[in-house]
RNA sequence: UGCUCAAUGGUGUAAUGGUAGCACUACAGAUUCUGGUUCUGUCUGUCUGGGUUCGAGUCCUGGUUGAGCAACCA
């Protein structure tokens, strides 16, 4: 397993795995789950306990399950649950059975008369309020409802209407008998059903008019599975003793599923709560879920982040209990990093200048070019190229100094890429002085792969044929936010976007590119990705919104530029 | 005046009582038919006081700082 690869030290969680492990827990039975509420998408976050859940079973010949955490119909939808699978499976990761906590309903609902029966929960009727006020403080103990000291009998009868249908929404909820003065505020009679009648179950319907809050259900639903190890986050670690205390009371074997928490994830310039990616979304500060500037897996896939460099990310990144910040520059490093390796070559012009050049005299010529320099396995393209060029107007300066390695009259040879090395020779200006046409003489001499061409030049830049090149629309995306940390700032985080993140340009692209002018080819539910490199500009996947007739890119990233102006 | 968790360069992460290492960033240089890539080098770190030990980033203890916890969310 380890053949090839250096040593990599072991993280925390599998540290506890491999002790586990060894000490012969579970007859060396692994067994996680990845469990997601069906209600938003996938975002990077995710991904990063994913690829734990999914990790850690595969690693040590377990099993992972995918649990959708359904309890709460208000908020959930089978879009979610849908988005949520293909998702997972574009990352490349499979899963044992797919679960829902709903699929527990019953045997839950039959665990609370248990509670009930065993003195061990109350139905209650005080306001949310009145609750949230005796609950206490961090500092300060609660006191005891009421309701709490309830009979058996009609807790049981009333918890029996709350499910009938019988008791309005928000007037009565089961809570567990517990401790209202223990310090760990979880234990201080929580809440383990409520009414919702409101909002029909995606899977249950109308069935049920009670749903288990999260703390009734996610240790249960572990239980009921024979999870091993329950890996959450650490917002969960104030939880984890109620995870055990319901577990114990109703257990009958040895066996406890037992929770471990991890750091979640967090990226400088992007926010990583459901709710406000939910609020950009509905309020149209971006174009949907999936719109490539979003941290959501679909977004991530559309910006053109491939799941291979999405999952090296995660993996570059760790797992540890320090809440930390990772800098988005270590993804935009590890995409190019992955995209280098095999996104085709291409030359895109985006601020075009026409290029005469006075002494070619050809005419169909055809230029060959690897689609990457130095990997002819990864095949050629043909580059029409004639008198008349496109080159980047940045390419060309009147006055060139000895820090500008590229086009002046009278200046440096350059190389045009793949082709001839040419000397600017003049320019002509408008009125306003803006340069309309540079004139350059070539060598003949000098085509690439010849050995004339073996000239070095100090510069190589980038050209189209006029008469052979196509249009694109290049949407120009940068970081969502214009600050480090949105979640960190006081006030409303909306008014933090970054109004740059998108810039839609159109460029010149080569003819070569022609090919992907149709609709893209969709897998699963997923289209296809298919990467470029603009030379000199970044990297480039075709959008989906390309059609026949439009030819669209999103920027996924772009390079590294150390020339500064 | 609570409970819980944490603290290693700018960032992330390793060292599991025995030489503080790796990656990203930044900066220099070399290479390059992408001012990209690649290669080399440089800068920068164990929160703090005490203790245990031949030896402490690591163990113990006091403090400091940060995070989480008072949803009929998960």
């Amino acid at each position: 397993m380890e053949t090839g690869k250096e040593e990599r030290s072991l993280n925390f969680i599998e540290q506890i795995v491999e002790k586990d492990l060894a000490e012969g827990k579970n007859n060396g039975r692994i067994q996680t789950r990845f469990p997601p509420e069906p209600n938003g998408y996938l975002h990077i976050g995710h991904v990063k306990a994913i690829c734990m859940d999914f990790g850690i079973a595969e690693k040590y010949n377990g099993v992972c399950n995918l649990r959708f955490d359904d309890t709460n119909p208000v908020k959930e939808d089978v879009e979610y649950v849908d988005s949520i699978r293909n998702d997972i499976h574009w990352l490349g990761f499979r899963w044992g059975q797919i679960y829902y906590a709903s699929d527990y309903f019953q045997q839950l609902y039959d665990l609370a008369i248990r509670f009930i029966k065993e003195g061990k929960a109350y139905v209650d009727e005080q306001t949310a309020e009145q609750i949230a006020a005796q609950k206490g403080t961090p500092t300060e103990a609660g006191v005891a409802s009421p309701y709490r000291d309830r009979p058996v009998e009609e807790n049981l009868r009333l918890f029996q209407a709350m499910q009938n249908g019988e008791i309005e929404d928000g007037r009565m909820v089961l809570r567990a008998k517990i401790d209202m003065a223990n310090p760990n505020m979880h234990f201080r009679d929580p809440i383990m059903y409520r009414i919702i009648t409101t909002h029909p179950h995606h899977r249950t319907g109308r069935t049920w008019n009670v749903y288990p809050m999260y703390d009734f259900a996610h240790g249960q639903s572990d239980y009921f599975e024979g999870v091993t190890h329950s890996i959450c986050t650490l917002e969960f670690v104030v939880h984890r003793p109620l995870y055990d205390w319901f577990i114990d009371q109703f257990a009958d074997s040895d066996y406890r599923p037992h929770q471990y928490e991890f750091n979640r994830l967090n990226i400088t310039y992007t926010v990583m709560s459901k709710r406000k990616m939910l609020q950009l979304v509905k309020e149209g500060l971006v174009a949907g879920w999936d719109d490539p500037r979003m941290p959501t897996v679909c977004g991530l896939r559309r910006r053109g982040y491939s799941a291979r460099a999405i999952r090296a990310f995660i993996d570059k990144i760790g797992y540890t209990k320090v809440e930390g910040m990772i800098d988005l520059g270590l993804l935009e490093h590890t995409v190019r990093e992955d995209l280098k390796e095999t996104a085709p070559r291409v030359c895109a012009i985006f601020d075009p200048v026409k290029l005469v050049l006075t002494n070619y005299e050809g005419a169909g010529e055809t230029i060959v070019a690897e689609n990457i320099d130095g990997k002819p396995e990864l095949g050629t393209r043909e580059m029409p190229f004639g008198r008349e060029l496109y080159i980047e107007r940045g390419d060309f300066q009147e006055e060139g100094d000895k820090n500008f390695y590229r086009l002046s009259p009278g200046g440096r040879e350059v190389r045009l890429k793949a082709a001839y090395i040419i000397q600017a020779t003049g320019c002509d200006k408008d009125a306003d002085g803006r340069v309309t046409t540079v004139y350059a003489t070539y060598d003949p001499q000098s085509k690439s792969g010849t050995e004339g061409g073996n000239r070095k030049t100090k510069s190589t830049i980038n050209w189209v044929a006029c008469d052979a090149c196509i249009e694109a629309e290049a949407r120009l995306y940068d970081r969502l936010f214009a600050v480090e940390n949105p979640s960190a700032e006081e006030g409303d985080f909306r008014e933090l976007l970054n109004p740059d993140s998108l810039h839609v340009v159109t460029c010149k692209v080569e003819q070569a590119l022609k090919k992907e002018m149709q609709p893209l080819p969709v897998n699963d539910g997923v289209a296809e990705q298919h990467h470029y490199q603009f030379l000199k500009q970044g990297y480039f996947v075709v959008d989906p919104d390309t059609t026949s007739d439009k030819l669209v890119f999103n920027r996924t990233a772009s390079l590294k530029d150390n020339w500064q102006k």
